[in-house]
DNA sequence: CACTGCCATTAGGAATGCTACTGCCATGAT
DNA sequence: ATCATGGCAGTAGCATTCCTAATGGCAGTG
């Protein structure tokens, strides 16, 4: 009864009204159909056809019982369907741009998820700068890049966002503001200085620069956050991090809100005026089936890798 | 994948996130399961889940699948549920009380049907005289009957209708009336007469009693309606006979429809004020089934039975 | 490091399922 | 009557499937 070879056979029975030409439709002898017939009766306990004279005919409790085994056999083709209609979700490769902050800390959890949901697909992280992607994907290099800020219109999957802060040593003047208050860029350009970049164009020094400002004493210039958080620490100078950078243990360490607020927002873009991959578009609905309701996505900072592998 | 028990597993598995406890929900080895699975991702050529570290969890590919297999599980739970609430129409016995031209005409194809859907249900076919199957019934010795013109109020599965026909010497004056015309109760009763009874107590002479008449001459008394036919033929007379019971060989022979009609109606009826089982209404039923669409049954006469056995 | 939870793999034995063959029954033709 | 035919059931035996038991690998965790 749990094989639905013999449910195959009931159906093809109930069709042809014949055991002997039900067997030859599926492939069988007539023997072998018969003792399906028989054992699925026999396991039930009812009779489900009457075998008259030259036909083989359902009885009043056999016609559910066929239907629900059409039900069965129709479940079945289409499992045989989907798998089929799928086919180009099964294997394939993303490549993927991003600079170094979102590619440790949005995207692990991301391809984390993805690499579970699609594991044929093989997602080749380039680890680069943000000023770069575009140009990667414009020239086909890579199928999705991380973007900052994308233009509405374009086909772009939100990953979050974050805002810039600054940190103080401990004991510096700036450190008693309140979070409320905050501290503005033009005050912490006038401070020493520890820059950090994480390998991105993106950093205290162009942000001052947008705002027409300059940062006026640069004491240090790292490309590790990790770095000038040890620096600032040591009262070298104050500096201006993504918010998601910041360490957890912040002993000697006081952060404290940029005022007005930086914000920037990260998302996955596609080059513009190309049709992207099912996979593409796979790992894009992820990202638009947990947006609407709010993140799920959890920090995981911390993680170096370029290659995330089936 | 032809096997349900995998199907199990995969739902099994997809409802736990695990495939150990998996495997003990349906009682397996915990290998098996593994193999199970395995098994049926290699025959689909898809991966249905992801090995994570501490649970297996669906894939993009896996979730529609498990659905589908979900469905499967569950037409086959609807057979198991279907068999067991048909529990009272897989064995029994009707018995039924019919008079000898209902016996003959109408119930065998219908009980044959019946056999055909009902294979476990014994009807066992009582031959009696018309006016013993009310009494029958409300003795409770018989669990169905056939009634003439039965009370619309009833519980009554309807057989058909016949007419009473004339039927002449080849060479008698009636014999060139028009079918149109036909003739009357009164003509006939005064013809030399040939009664056929069919044992049946309703019959040409009580036909004729009801109008007010009486059969002036008798020539002839028998029970079987071929032998009628035959006295006929030999110009004995004239005889008054059910539709039905017409040879299909004719010579000799005119049939002429008597005027105004004496029609009857045959129904299976159950006894009044009482609760009919399963098995009764699954007849009575199939009844209900054919009266609406018109007739479907065909005629079978001549066959001499007692009992349709399984 | 040992330990645990979880899974895959292997080998072997048991059960299942199919085929080939035979027999039975009813029907219909000769 | 007899035979031929069509359809189903029963049996023996073989091939396959499938399950269990045991082992090993891998990733977290104390």
């Amino acid at each position: 009864m749990m094989n639905l070879m013999h449910w195959r056979m009931v159906v093809a029975v109930a069709d042809t009204g014949n055991i002997t030409r039900a067997a030859e439709r599926i492939g069988m002898t007539q023997s072998g159909a018969s003792q399906a017939l028989a054992l699925i009766e026999e396991t039930l306990g009812v009779q489900l056809f009457s075998r008259e004279n030259r036909q083989t005919l359902p009885t009043a409790i056999g016609l559910p019982v066929i239907e629900q085994a059409r039900t069965m056999l129709v479940a079945l083709e289409n499992i045989r369907s989907t798998v089929d209609a799928t086919k180009d979700i099964q294997r394939g490769t993303i490549r993927l741009a991003s600079f170094p902050l979102v590619l440790t800390t949005f995207l692990p959890p991301l391809l984390r998820q993805f690499n579970r949901l699609y594991p044929g697909i093989q997602v080749v992280a380039l680890e680069v700068s943000d000023d770069e992607v575009e140009t990667l994907l414009s020239d086909g290099l890579v199928d999705v890049g991380v973007a900052l800020n994308p233009a509405p219109a374009r086909n772009a999957g939100r990953l979050g966002r974050d805002a810039w802060v600054a940190v103080l040593p401990g004991g510096h003047p700036l450190a008693r503001r309140s979070n409320e208050q905050g501290v503005s860029l033009e005050e912490l350009a006038e401070q020493p200085f520890v820059l950090a970049t994480g390998g991105c164009s993106t950093n205290a020094r162009s942000l001052a620069a947008d705002a027409g400002l300059q940062l006026l004493d640069v004491r240090a210039e790292v490309r590790e956050w990790s770095s000038a958080f040890t620096l600032v620490r040591e009262n070298i100078g104050v500096t201006l991090v993504p918010e998601m950078t910041l360490p957890t243990h912040r002993q000697g360490l006081r952060v404290v809100p940029v005022m007005p607020r930086i914000d920037r927002e990260f998302a996955l873009v596609v080059a513009p005026d190309k049709e992207p991959s099912a996979a593409v578009r796979a790992l894009l609905g992820m990202l638009a089936d947990r947006n609407p309701c709010g993140s799920g996505l959890a920090r995981d900072g911390g993680v170096t890798f370029n290659t995330f592998v089936d």
